[in-house]
DNA sequence: AAAAGTTATTGATCGAGATCAAAAATATTC
DNA sequence: GAATATTTTTGATCTCGATCAATAACTTTT
């Protein structure tokens, strides 16, 4: 990532490494004190707030490489929730420690910078997401998004497993769990997946990327009109 | 914000003011290389993205004192369009000029991780909004939203004009402008607001921090349950 | 391996909000 | 200020996806 070799080891001098999380263990609770970063080593973390009405919304699904808490800098305190869908390494970034390292390793700054930008980025994305798409467009679009996150961290792109439940991908895309669950049938009936259970395997990338480039009524029938 | 007299001084030296912008004109086109950061000083901007249908969606509004261009940082290009909603005054921050100062005043490297921070938390916080909630409630999130940081800026909380159509409000919200036009009229209607065009007056707070935290029918139609 | 609990699938029904349509109000142009 | 264009309101209808319900598949416990 730009940085000098004696600065990795300074910056891997302050990071911890804990024991893994077993699935269901609560990485950070809503409301704690803020104090590290996380990186997700191995396995998925999602994360979630409590709803008004006691049932949670996932916010988001973390899975290796990928990094946790950048909500919290802003007040001192976790906004969401953070636990464990499967057994989990985790490494642990003490915020403190790596400002004071950003400030004498101007590339490490940069780097910060670029991670909270590209967090803003990908959450527009999502709201753009959130705001216009039908629900095939949006299952779509999840599957493309883990498929991507999976090849860049050398896992196969077309053949992986969701370690969360219908009702979490569902919470997540903001559509009920029987929906998910329909959709990927359809997908499946109309040979672009091969799902069984948590086993998913993309057989038409072409088409699944169509669907959210080219949504299926895209001059009637479309959740904002501007026409 | 924490920054000694001096600090200011040589974070003002390096801020550029433009003659403003009048309703219409761009900041920014997405896709253009990002050279600033931009702090909307009166007046206020939206920002949207294209889809790929033709139509606008837009993904931000932005008041005074508020930043744009953080999505940007990442990969060096705007990711959104930014244009002015009315008579708009702008300052401009050359980024790469901020970064070093950065490095060399410790509180302005920590306020501006805050800053991107806050963002995505924001941001964390509409996806939830755009996810699970009901038309009544995100139109009554969205004016509790214009309220909060008007008043922030010394502004009326319960008085004010709208700058964006109801067009753009609906892109924004997810929602048809038809549907935010009758919300409008409704909320009229219960004399919770009084809508005359642009001109917003809020009549009764309490009711309307009510439809958001407890929406109408907690128990049964919800977007998103969990039961 | 039977029992109990979870999670996923599938079907039937219903409603919030999108879409279509037209009028009314406001803004802009000539 | 009349004419044209834009924005907003209001009404009627329709659809996607939520909700309700029941079964099926899988997991965990005993």
């Amino acid at each position: 990532m730009g940085l000098r070799p004696e600065d990795v080891d300074r910056l891997d001098s302050i990071v911890k490494r804990n024991r893994p999380l077993q699935r269901g263990d609560h990485l950070f609770r809503a409301e704690e004190p803020f104090r590290n970063l996380f990186v997700v080593k191995t396995g998925a973390v999602k994360t979630f707030t409590q709803t008004n009405d006691g049932d949670e919304q996932v916010v988001g699904f973390h899975l290796p490489g990928e990094v946790l808490g950048l909500d919290a800098i802003q007040d001192g305190h976790h906004g969401c929730s953070a636990r464990a869908l499967e057994t989990t390494a985790i490494c642990e970034l003490p915020f403190e420690r790596l400002e004071d390292l950003s400030a004498n390793i101007p590339s490490l700054q940069h780097q910060m910078f670029r991670l909270l930008s590209k967090e803003i980025s990908q959450e527009a994305e999502m709201m753009a997401l959130l705001g216009r798409s039908t629900a095939e467009e949006r299952v779509a679009s999840f599957l493309l998004s883990l498929s991507d996150r999976f090849k860049r961290r050398g896992f196969s792109a077309t053949d992986f497993f969701l370690s969360m439940s219908r009702q979490e991908i569902g919470s997540y895309l903001g559509l009920a769990l029987e929906t998910v669950s329909r959709l990927f049938t359809r997908f499946q009936d109309e040979k672009i997946l091969k799902v069984e259970r948590k086993h998913v395997q993309i057989l038409d990338m072409k088409r699944l990327r169509a669907m959210v480039n080219h949504p299926p009524n895209c001059e009637r029938h479309r959740v904002n009109p501007s026409t």
